[in-house]
DNA sequence: TAAATTAAAATTGTATACAATATGTTCATA
DNA sequence: TATGAACATATTGTATACAATTTTAATTTA
């Protein structure tokens, strides 16, 4: 307990400090600023945040039941790392839930919640056409769980949330920078099929929406044999991804 | 630490006793030996499985994360108690979950899976029959999990299990004893459907059976001034749900 | 007696100590 | 130089101690 030492920890504050440490990790996730594979060592997150180990404990094995960390006995915890023959099903999973989740907004969004969603499509493009790609990422995937809460379904929302972050976490494993991934111009599609209260339509684009973000991944195979030299000839650069 | 000692402790099996822990208070929630809204304290059980409290503490973490178990801060868990708003919920997201997952299990079952959904619904039928009703909800709930896993996508399996889970609750606080819960006869008929690899009338079973189940529950709104004389003239003897 | 107050016990929240395991380094040997 | 053994370091696993809080019981007061 040094850095941080113990500011939320003797206000009232402290209530839910486990809730707010894990908003941060999540985000950080979200955001890209952990990549999969990162390690997640339990002292330095505690120094960070300046809680003990057992807070920290406790936000890791909630991000592990979420799916967004995977934790080794006695190897610890990183950022999961999803293997390819297990990218569609994520894909899949998220379509079926989507487009229940789409139908059923559709019947019953409000005006107010149309030009909510336009607003997040809105901020959305404007991260991306600026460069800001992780926060442009953030915003997409911000923009279907507005689409989930509206459905008005705890648990469906709650695995939507789910899904959506393991995906955009897929997205950040796989990802082909050169692809561009002009992913709001569906967005304001979907927008517009809810507005006109077709959900037949709406549930269809949702449905080719989630395929061309998977569309977009790059995902052969690797070889049994990992090409060694083409892996180590260039840069090394990236640390805690090999050794 | 006192009555059932260390014993997997010491011995190698200790790898996964929380796995062993948490198994052992799921199973008794699913079979109704914890009711809903039953206390779980941490000391007791700690003693019960002959580890501390630590572990006790990640199991009903874990069951929280599941959904199955309430944690309120500084009171303790619980067994969940689900509010009747919140139940037609967890029955619309079933009936989607389980309705995309019969689809595609009946595209892609075997006739060995076919005949070991089979011997599950006689089991069932035989538990029913012979009066051992906790069993028979227990095999109930193991045979929409068994055509999950048929499906084969992990993520829709994993929600399956939770959404189960939570409705099997849910019909241990509101069912109604009076009505004859012929449940397996909706099973034969959902597995015929599947070997005749009709999948549309198949999907349309499965939904008509959740709502079957749902129909069954007594789900009358109590009124907002509970009638008191009614709950406390009789016996008295239930304590936890009252204070 | 009934309500309010205080005290005691039980229970949860968090940090920490120490054990178990894994990882990294040094050194000897072939 | 390459390999393996022994040691040192880092990290996780679990139990426990003590503080904070809630619940229960006892006592006082009206």
């Amino acid at each position: 307990m040094k850095k941080a030492d113990k500011k939320q920890n003797n206000e009232k504050g402290s209530i839910n400090q486990e809730q707010l440490i894990y908003e941060r990790v999540f985000d950080a996730i979200l955001e890209q600023r952990l990549a999969p594979g990162a390690r997640l060592t339990e002292e330095p997150l505690g120094e960070i945040f300046g809680v003990s180990r057992t807070i920290i404990r406790r936000v890791l094995l909630r991000l592990s039941h979420e799916g967004v960390v995977d934790i080794q006995p006695n190897k610890g915890a990183r950022v999961i790392t999803t293997p390819i023959e297990e990218v569609a099903d994520y894909f899949a999973a998220r379509k079926i839930v989507e487009r229940a989740i789409i139908r059923i907004a559709t019947k019953q969004i409000t005006p107010y919640q149309i030009a909510s969603l336009r607003s997040l499509a809105a901020e959305e493009k404007r991260y991306f056409e600026s460069g800001t790609r992780g926060k442009g990422l953030r915003t997409s995937s911000e923009f279907h769980l507005q689409i989930a809460k509206i459905a008005d379904n705890a648990p469906m929302m709650e695995f939507a949330l789910k899904l959506i972050s393991i995906t955009a976490l897929i997205v950040s494993q796989y990802q082909n920078l050169q692809a561009a991934p002009c992913a709001y111009c569906d967005h304001e599609a979907l927008i517009n099929a809810m507005e006109a209260g077709d959900a037949d339509v709406a549930e269809q684009l949702m449905a080719e929406h989630i395929e061309h973000i998977m569309n977009t991944l790059q995902l052969e195979k690797s070889t049994q044999e990992p090409d060694l030299f083409k892996i180590f000839g260039g840069d090394q650069g990236n640390d805690e991804n090999d050794h």
